[in-house]
DNA sequence: GCAATGATTTACT
DNA sequence: GTAAATCATTGCC
């Protein structure tokens, strides 16, 4: 695993990802992603802040850190960095693949697209190299786009790291 | 133990 | 565009 968790977001756009769910086996390509560091203020465990929620982050590289956000939403994560190195890639945007309802708008966010494909919180700290969830490399070459973050259109310090990426023109991207 | 907060979503002005 | 909903987690007393 590679220690630049930008980079790392970047080559998963394009990805695939998939989720055994008991007999069910969901999958989605990787449509949206957003780096968070330690480095970063909006990570939770910036600054080294350990706690309890966070611990997840502070594992190896390539486990999955799933966090239930404003007590309704699931988001998923892949942990990218060394222990005690928390950097994860957040997932933003899932394109539906097999198992998934292909309806329109049910996986362009981060909250929905976990609902989605049936990520819980039973996933928190699943070993991406387990048979529960995985990615795999189909060889996709997407047109990846860098952007700022959303809503921050006064230029700021933070306004201007390009941490977030997705696939251009794709439907299933987060307004 | 209790008040404040948030990696979002949805609805409303 | 802005605001409110909603609840587990966090931080402070």
């Amino acid at each position: 695993m590679n220690d630049d968790v930008v980079a790392i977001a970047k080559d998963l756009v394009g990805k695939v990802l998939f989720v055994n769910n008991g007999d069910l086996i969901k999958s989605g390509v990787i449509a949206e992603t957003e780096a968070y560091s330690y480095k970063e203020r909006a990570c939770h465990a910036y600054n080294f802040r350990h706690t309890n929620r966070t611990s997840t982050l502070f594992e190896e590289g390539g486990k999955a850190y799933v966090y239930l956000c404003y007590g309704i939403h699931h988001l998923f994560n892949i942990v990218t960095n060394k222990k005690d190195y928390p950097e994860a890639v957040l997932i933003r945007a899932l394109e539906p693949q097999n198992g998934i309802e292909n309806k329109s708008g049910i996986t362009s966010g981060p909250g929905k697209l976990t609902r989605s494909i049936g990520i819980v919180m039973q996933h928190n700290q699943t070993d991406l190299t387990g048979d529960q969830i995985w990615i795999e490399d189909q060889g996709l070459i997407p047109h990846i786009v860098e952007s700022k973050r959303i809503g921050v259109d006064y230029a700021g310090e933070d306004a201007d790291l390009l941490w977030r990426f997705s696939i251009k023109n794709n439907r299933w991207v987060s307004k």
